[in-house]
DNA sequence: AAGCGGCAGTGAAACGTTTCATCAAACGTC
DNA sequence: GACGTTTGATGAAACGTTTCACTGCCGCTT
């Protein structure tokens, strides 16, 4: 269907080798057999074929970032920042979603092994895919973890410390006077949330060793989702109100916002009834029916510095793998602001 | 650094083309033969190279979509709906992001067709792609267009009548007495934009036959986006009340939801002082500071749709090129509920 | 004038598959 | 027990690149 160089090169009148040449070190080729090669490239419209390129280069010129969810804002930003860093290199950046599925992502990270992708950023779904991951990793295809810290060295590591957001999410919630907190997210599988949860819990031990201990309550979702967030906030709602939480806290943004509007929905006030803080910060979450606090993570830089990392260890075979954590920062707005002043 | 084909069949003991039975016809094989084979690949961590089977095979099993802005949900519901299709006809999807810059989205067709994708989705930034996506199509790689009518035969489509969508949510404006509209959105040139502007005049033209004529501003943007929007209300907030539009219907919910937050920030009322229409309804329209009114379009629907389109056409290759049109449906909510009944 | 270095261009080899014609062995039939 | 048929295994060819050792050729030096 598609003209082969062998045939630009036939019809130029000069051998396979030339049009070779011409495509990839121009500037070896007599200005007359240039032209007459790229005259042919256009009559013909001969577009290379990547696969035999790589095959005989043994590598590919794309990257792929494989996200928890392509709907979520937050990592709508991450690969933002990792396509502008692949980008400026030369290569391509592909997006895929396991969509919080193990089975997805077998699937994935072996069509893209078989690809032999230039390198991989990954938000691994749970801990299954590690033995695949450093397979990965030992045939040549590098691994930077994203939003997610590298259990022991074995890969480069991008992550925000979820440990300490939860931290500053809960301390804000404690010092505003909330004795009783939800917090709500799942699977507590995926460390994100494990972690925040941990930063809650720490933060109320912390609380506890000054002060009457305040109590926790732990809505279990089964993802992160605007409907898990519904869900969540009608089980929150049917507790008896002396007995509910004032406030949660829940693991991601979208979370937040369906855990919103399901209050409203249901005619509780925010904050009154029950202060809500979020995670991510996403761009929705200044815009919501109660402006969200939430717990910002650098999103685009996230993205940014994995595919710096990535790309450097594409480079350099002899590189040391390394773990950037950056820390997250508390937003405050209205949906968490004091009822009733500590 | 990866094991081939070869060292398993030596490994195993059996020839070449015994191996690759094992993986493609393995009832061909003898059991004990094909436990051989089974061993030494697990021993090697052998993995299929993508790149040699394309060569050979002349087709690839990834399909490509190439959207507008990967972080409008729009985008990434459509997306989802295609993923899986694409996924139940096991080929692989790829997300490419053209954002908007037709540099970026030649770039991409570039690459794409190098790669020799098997089928491409794509919502054209403008329409100085064609030629190339005509090519692309003679070349064998058919191309869906997505959101976007096709102008003439050449391609497949799938899109939701956008002139209808415009005049649905002008006429509604209409309805509950607005007689000073805005239209905000751009650049004119995107399709999607001209025809929801479109219809936001031909429902004015309709009006004018028998009342007294309402009038239109348009406001133009650089693009769809929160930000973009801001800045729109930025500049609709200036005018002088008197002069001022009482409603403005939005391009795409984006550009609403930065419009109603800028709007608020400067202390204007919602719908009270400017009623507000969005576009596509994504999920954050219902959980806005005022819950937006939008012009719903089957999401998941369009690609799902888009993607069959295209595996049809992978299969057959005399296949006639179709065009699919949905309708959208206005959905009211507070941000444009009549202050004023009419 | 002979020798030498540099430069363009050539053609074959190699990358890892899949396919296909060929071959050998085993089997069933008469 | 010979023959035809089926079955499974084999090895070479082909896919479209890139690379590399060679070959002429030209102009420069000695």
């Amino acid at each position: 269907m598609t003209a082969s160089i062998k045939e630009v090169a036939r019809r130029a009148g000069v051998s396979l080798g030339t049009v070779s040449n011409v495509l990839n070190r121009p500037e070896k080729v007599t200005p007359e057999n240039r032209e007459r090669v790229l005259k042919a490239i256009a009559e013909l419209g001969y577009v290379r074929n990547d696969s035999a390129r790589q095959l005989r280069a043994g590598r590919s010129r794309t990257v792929a970032i494989v996200v928890l969810d392509g709907g979520n804002p937050f990592f709508t930003d991450v690969t933002r920042g990792a396509e502008e860093t692949v980008e400026a290199a030369g290569s391509m950046l592909i997006v895929c979603n396991s969509g919080e599925s193990p089975a997805r992502e077998e699937r994935l990270l072996e069509m893209l092994e078989q690809q032999r992708v230039q390198g991989l950023l990954i938000t691994p779904v749970g801990t299954s895919s590690t033995a695949r991951l450093e397979r990965l990793s030992r045939h040549g295809i590098p691994v930077v973890l994203v939003d997610r810290g590298a259990g022991r060295g074995a890969f480069c590591s991008v992550s925000v410390n979820d440990v300490l957001g939860g931290q500053l999410a809960a301390e804000h919630l404690l010092r505003t006077g909330h004795r009783h907190i939800a917090f709500a997210g799942g699977p507590l599988t995926l460390p994100q949330v494990s972690d925040r949860h941990q930063g809650t819990t720490a933060a109320l031990a912390e609380f506890a060793a000054e002060n009457p201990p305040a109590r926790l309550t732990v809505v279990d979702t089964a993802n992160l989702t605007v409907a898990a967030g519904r869900k969540a906030a009608a089980e929150l709602a049917a507790i008896a109100p002396g007995e509910r939480p004032t406030a949660v806290f829940c693991a991601n943004d979208l979370l937040a916002l369906g855990v919103l509007q399901e209050l409203i929905t249901r005619g509780l006030r925010v904050p009154e009834d029950m202060a809500i803080v979020g995670y991510d910060d996403i761009e929705f979450a200044a815009a919501a029916a109660v402006p969200l606090s939430s717990v910002r993570q650098p999103r685009e830089l996230l993205g940014r510095t994995a595919a710096q990392l990535l790309l450097e260890e594409v480079e350099d075979a002899g590189h040391q793998h390394r773990r950037t954590l950056f820390d997250p920062e508390l937003v405050v707005r209205r949906s968490s602001e004091p009822s009733r002043p500590a």
